[in-house]
RNA sequence: GGCGGGAUAGCUCAGUUGGUAGAGCAGAGGCCUGAAAAGCCUUGUGUCCCCAGUUCAAGUCUGGGUCUUGCCA
């Protein structure tokens, strides 16, 4: 396994701009581990890099799917492994938000195999004709373990565990206890952060700064092409608050500040997510000593 | 000017036949094993617009006032 470089962070925080500089003085690769730069067409609100951005240091998984798809953590581990480990890119360095994503790519999932939409469909349809009692209790049923660890309300990690014993006849806490211990990549494991209230306000004047750089229009555009509010794509922070302004002509102020305040709700969750995390080096925003980071990445570079 | 709504947590609002209040959202904290920009959990003392009255007891009834909103003029 390769040695790669990674930059995380909350929304906001400066994360792109520094992983491009540092791939252009490095002659790196970037891998986005972002779960909605992966889509076409939707560049202004999920902060995708621009076109000339693009231009200078070659991107991986952007654009790669359909608004219509859907993406999951499993897929991104797959295709960053393949791509470090199995490709001649550049020395990578992964760049994104999701932290999920990453911790999927470097620690590995349980070894699920794909399971089919169907199998999803047909369990969301039931949970709508019979509550989420009835689904938790089917999966206090089979599989007790996963059962103490979710709530009943939590509709996705019991539709999981269903799918996936459904499927595989296998219980989901089975997967879990099975899951080997993955040997260790080389990781130069970066984080930025800065203050809560300059995240928020970041958050806020960029987003204003997308609506004006034309995202009414991207988004009419999506739906023209045919793509609604239920499209995975869509269900983004950033375009679903508006969705309701362009389909239904709600007041745009109002939708224009429910997407900043999701914003912010996202940048707290990524937040409590990074508290967890370890990581090799912490810098804010404020004291980010361009300096020493590169010296840091030369040293690891040259040490693999 | 006339008639009628409304005034309760930062915001939108519930409050049953009078017994000093509660939801959603926000905010704060947390969780997270293929939807993660998702999903979930915890957290609610506020002159119930003001004044007077009735009552053992009023957000809840009565009178007066203030503000607000809709319709008619």
């Amino acid at each position: 396994m390769k040695p790669v470089i990674i930059i995380q962070g909350p929304t906001a925080v400066g994360k792109s701009s520094l992983a491009l500089d540092i791939a252009q003085k490095f002659k790196l690769d970037i891998i986005s581990a972002d779960s909605r730069q992966v889509y076409k067409y939707m560049d202004l609100a999920t902060a995708k890099p621009t076109k000339e951005e693009q231009a200078l240091v070659k991107h991986h998984l952007i654009d790669i799917i359909n608004p219509d798809e859907t993406y999951n953590a499993g897929l991104f581990a797959r295709q960053a492994s393949h791509l470090v480990d199995e490709t001649d890119l550049n020395f990578p360095i992964i760049c994104g938000g999701t932290g999920f994503y990453i911790s999927s790519f470097l620690e590995g999932l349980c070894k699920i195999p794909e399971i089919d939409d169907s199998i999803r469909h047909a369990l969301i349809q039931e949970w709508e004709i019979k509550g989420n009692e009835y689904m938790y209790k089917q999966v206090q049923a089979i599989d007790p373990i996963v059962a103490e660890k979710i709530s009943a309300n939590d509709k996705q990690r019991i539709i999981r565990a269903l799918e996936v014993f459904y499927a595989t006849k296998k219980k989901l806490s089975t997967y879990w206890q099975e899951q080997g211990f993955m040997q260790t990549r080389k990781v130069l494991n970066i984080l930025i952060l800065d203050e809560r209230e300059a995240i928020y306000d970041r958050i806020n004047k960029r987003y204003d700064t997308m609506v004006k750089s034309g995202l009414l229009d991207e988004i009419k555009s999506l739906i023209e092409m045919g793509y609604n509010e239920k499209s995975p794509g869509l269900t983004a922070v950033g375009y679903k608050e508006l969705l309701p302004y362009i389909l239904h002509k709600s007041d745009l102020a109002d939708c224009i500040n429910l997407a900043k305040q999701h914003s912010r709700n996202y940048a707290k969750r990524q937040l409590t997510w990074y508290k967890r995390n370890n990581f090799n080096l912490v810098f804010y925003r404020k004291s980010i000593k361009y300096s020493s980071i590169d010296n840091f990445i030369k040293r690891f570079i040259d040490n693999y």
